[in-house]
DNA sequence: ATTACTAAACGACATGTGTCGATTAAAAGA
DNA sequence: TCTTTTAATCGACACATGTCGTTTAGTAAT
């Protein structure tokens, strides 16, 4: 495993933004067409109209680049919706909802969900707005604050997931609401 | 992909259930020593004494392997300790503490953890439980008493991985008792 | 004991993976 | 403008992956 480039999003270097935003756009057409596990590195590289050999500049393999497209992805679906977790059950509501239109719009078939660890870029992303949301309500985020925040953030993608790939899904609102009511007791306590 | 020999356990045939165990063994042997993704599939066949071919023979990639690898230990575990969700929260507790527990045991690094995908073969185990459970307990097995079980085992999972990867964990008992309480309001509502 | 069945072994193949060193070219500062 | 820096390209490498057809040998039933 060699050493990438700037590890993350920390640079300005426009060669890199725009090599790492053409393997994710790359990708993201590659699977409407095929499942993931189908995609080479070559293919991506080929529709990026990059070389093979830049690919592994940026990501260690393919799996690691679903993983960047999936953060960046949801981050932006996020940041669209303007969601802030304010600490209310309004703002749970609203992540629950963010988790699942996500899978509905990124992800073309439920079976190819099983086969990707989306878990891995989605998870620590609401858990962080919890974390956020549970600070600013007062709890100090210390690590007993942000057990709840991990424990709430599986729970949340895991029934979001459930839904996802059930055949016959209810309305992605219904769903939110269901979720915000089995979660909510995890951040706030089982009193309220 | 090919189709595989006996889709899971349903076989007789001593060769192959001697084989599926060698391969199980001799991965969980190179675990002791090196990374999941730095154990090869020959490496792992050459272990189990064991052609590369016969691999495949029975799993579709190393992936795979440890899926059922997992699955299996962690069956072996709960069955070990005879426990049977039987609705109660004194059960819930002691799913908590099974899966803590053997993350404890069968993984040496807690940062190996990351890369390996557990959750797939774990949470449905705790799934089915908490199915089984719920059922027994009165309430239908329909898509309704699913959806909690599912968010459950999810929350419990992510939980366990949390305390596990923490720099100083609190005493496994201590842990589960934590789940038990922020969990138990998905399975028996907010009032109980 | 003979037979039918089929898992395991073996060698080989095309393809994919991850890395490397050397070269070219784009960005940013002097 | 010139210079420095470093990302991107390219060809090549050793190795891993997944599959195939054939042969060997263990299993189970007659």
């Amino acid at each position: 495993m060699a050493k990438l480039l700037q590890p993350e999003a920390e640079t300005t270097d426009p060669r890199i933004l725009r090599s790492r935003r053409m393997l994710m756009d790359a990708l993201a057409r590659l699977l409407m067409k095929k499942e993931f596990e189908d995609v080479s590195v070559q293919e991506i590289a080929d529709e990026a109209t990059l070389n093979r050999a830049t690919f592994y500049l940026h990501y260690a393999d393919k799996n690691a680049l679903l993983q960047a497209m999936t953060e960046s992805r949801f981050r932006d679906l996020i940041e669209r919706r303007a969601i802030t977790f304010t600490g209310c059950k309004g703002a749970l509501r609203a992540i629950a909802l963010g988790v699942c239109d996500y899978l509905v719009e990124s992800t073309g078939c439920p079976t190819q969900l099983s086969r990707m660890a989306l878990e891995g870029s989605i998870i620590p992303i609401v858990e962080d707005m919890f974390k956020e949301g549970l600070a600013h309500h007062g709890m100090a985020a210390d690590a007993d604050s942000s057990l709840p925040a991990t424990t709430a953030a599986w729970a949340v993608f895991g029934a979001a997931r459930r839904w996802f790939q059930s055949p016959n899904r209810v309305p992605a609102e219904e769903m939110a609401a269901r979720i915000e009511t089995m979660v909510s007791p995890i951040l706030f306590g089982a009193s309220q």
